[in-house]
DNA sequence: CAAATCCTGTACCGATTGGTACATTGTTGA
DNA sequence: TCAACAATGTACCAATCGGTACAGGATTTG
């Protein structure tokens, strides 16, 4: 019995792609277990949850990529105009232009948006009160800088949408670039 | 066994609802007889597809929905400015304010995506394409027509999802009165 | 070396899945 | 009146669902 030296945090980014591209009812567990090439013994002693402890794993997994690499840097970073234009080219490239989902946005439009409901607010909730921060440190008036901060994190997510129904990552990018263009200082 | 007087055609909102709130995957068989009311006898006697015939009857009633009350005054209305004013108010009702999602973007945030992609693709195409048209009637330069249009199509889209997430439907009205500025003219 | 623990595969569970078959009924046109 | 047809409910199908049980190898700890 070849034992596997995964441990449970290697499996996450599998997880997570997997529930991108087949969604939480989509995702079967004899597809995760493939995907994953665990049995269902595995990925039980894992998560004993099943796919919902799977799925509130992933997603604190992704907070955490984002707290680290866009969040933290928008609230704190010395020069929080190279943190603005940092988030832009991480988010490209983590949509891949459009062309990988993003799982937060895709679960908030499902059904499970009331199972994970709080995490999904939170991600949202973080990334918009982040990027204001950002935005009113580089010279926008606060009054508006909370409206423009949703503008563009709604923004990038309907490009996702958008890019994906049309199959044109090169809008998801021109998108992007408006809004980079809206979150220069005024 | 009381007939029900039900026509084919008179299914599709409740067909759409169900689709809406529970996507492709999660809308079980017994879940649509229940919402409808039919037994899988009925539903197979006017889906001989099944889902995927279902889904694409919604998805092409949604279209002519929308072709009649948005797409076509967006193009042909002789006030291009109040046929854009109609078309934000019409999708906040439709949406609800972003309480209900939108079918064909939440579609294709779906493995679904591959399956219905030409709907999906249409669907978008013809609005970004429409409301192009009103915009450059209205008086925006048509080299950036386009790319306004793509913004705000998008910026619904990511509104809903944005909203949804968030559990605010203030915050998808507000984007939508965002929008609606950028689309007078310059 | 032995015992405790971790990990894994397999078999199995009842429930539900999408879909088919068909007999039966109400309605309609000849 | 009566055949043709549209609509319906029920029973049934194999396949798959999420989840459990568990035996037994692998590994670590003593």
């Amino acid at each position: 019995m070849a034992r596997q030296v995964a441990q449970r945090d290697d499996l996450l980014p599998v997880l997570a792609e997997t529930f991108r591209e087949h969604g939480y009812e989509g995702a079967s567990l004899s597809l995760i277990a493939t995907a994953t090439g665990l049995g269902k013994g595995s990925l039980y002693h894992f998560f004993p949850g099943g796919k919902a402890e799977m799925v509130e794993a992933v997603l604190a997994e992704i907070e955490a990529w984002f707290e680290a690499r866009v969040f933290a840097p928008l609230r704190q970073d010395d020069d929080p105009a190279a943190a603005i234009a940092q988030m832009f080219g991480t988010v490209t490239d983590y949509f891949r232009s459009g062309r990988r989902v993003c799982l937060v946005g895709a679960l908030s439009l499902s059904d499970a948006r009331d199972r994970f409901g709080q995490a999904l607010r939170r991600y949202f909730a973080l990334w918009v009160e982040a990027l204001t921060e950002a935005l009113t440190r580089v010279g926008h008036p606060p009054e508006g800088a909370t409206a423009l901060s949703e503008d563009i994190v709604g923004g990038i997510q309907g490009a996702v949408v958008l890019a994906r129904a049309l199959d044109r990552p090169e809008t998801f990018e021109r998108i992007l670039v408006c809004l980079r263009e809206r979150a220069r200082a005024a």
